[in-house]
DNA sequence: AATGATATTGATAACCATTTCCATTTATAT
DNA sequence: ATATAAATGGAAATGGTTATCAATATCATT
């Protein structure tokens, strides 16, 4: 992991926990991978350099990272969790178009503007009409991808 | 269940499937009742008349009627599906407000308008740009609800 | 740099929602 | 009424996730 102190250095002890491999090594990949890791394939991959790593360490690691709002949680209906780091220097908000055939997660930023506008607004009104404290949101689209349809 | 065939008696033939009493009973408890049901509401409601029908069939008839998009089947994060009827007279277009922390839903309908408008726009788009047949989408706010914040 | 208090880990076992299996029952066309 | 395939339900299996607990690692203090 070259380059300096990661981004995310800070934040864990900022919230009192301890900054230990298996969480240097999870946040990397985190950080260096494509999408939609499920906590079977974080531990494959950190499996290969850190053996030592349990996936048991995995999944309190995202629930930790989870807690602290620096991954998200997504489910997209085959049966297992799956996370995206939630912030960082290459990070864009985007959403999730899901094939429910083959199981496909196309992501795009297509919109995104107009409706991060429209959805803030939303949410502002909401937040106020429920005395609702709105932390995220999630818009999925469910469908049948090119091969599939 | 008074007053006239339901509106789905055709639906199941319709796609070829048989009318069973299990299908009924379960039809018409999602038709009455409120919102986002578990797989185990629906079984104890449907166990107290009909102590016959089993946690299987509840299931597979979910299944049977999501993928006729007569229901719509949600993950909230507590760890079991819950579904909705996604049609009939009484049917309301409207998403969802998920407290993280007691696990409340809140069904609001506010903005659906514009939002729908919106969704729309970006369906269309999306559809041709990535060749995706979409068939519905699912917006939630996550949060912490008027008790919990 | 060594110590100690305590947070964290990892292996195993438990959990629990959902599925699979399969023998029995039911719906419906004839 | 009968035949035939679809549908059912109970038990057992599946599989992702969580609880348990003894061993280990982190880090403030010395």
């Amino acid at each position: 992991m070259p380059g300096g102190p990661p981004w995310w250095h800070g934040k864990l002890r900022g919230w009192g926990y301890r900054m230990t491999i298996p969480r240097q090594v999870i946040l990397d990949l985190l950080n260096r991978s494509s999408k939609h890791l499920s906590a079977e394939d974080i531990y494959l991959a950190v499996h290969r350099t850190y053996p030592g790593i349990g996936l048991t360490t995995v999944y309190r690691t995202l629930d930790l990272l989870e807690q602290m709002r620096l991954i998200n949680k997504f489910d997209f209906g085959d049966g297992r969790s799956r996370y995206e780091l939630s912030q960082g220097p290459q990070w864009r908000h985007h959403h999730h178009l899901v094939c429910t055939k083959c199981g496909r997660i196309i992501d795009y930023t297509d919109f995104v503007t107009e409706e991060v506008k429209l959805l803030d607004k939303i949410e502002e009104a909401l937040t106020k009409k429920y005395n609702f404290k709105i932390n995220t949101h999630q818009l999925h689209f469910y469908g049948l991808c090119e091969k599939c349809r």
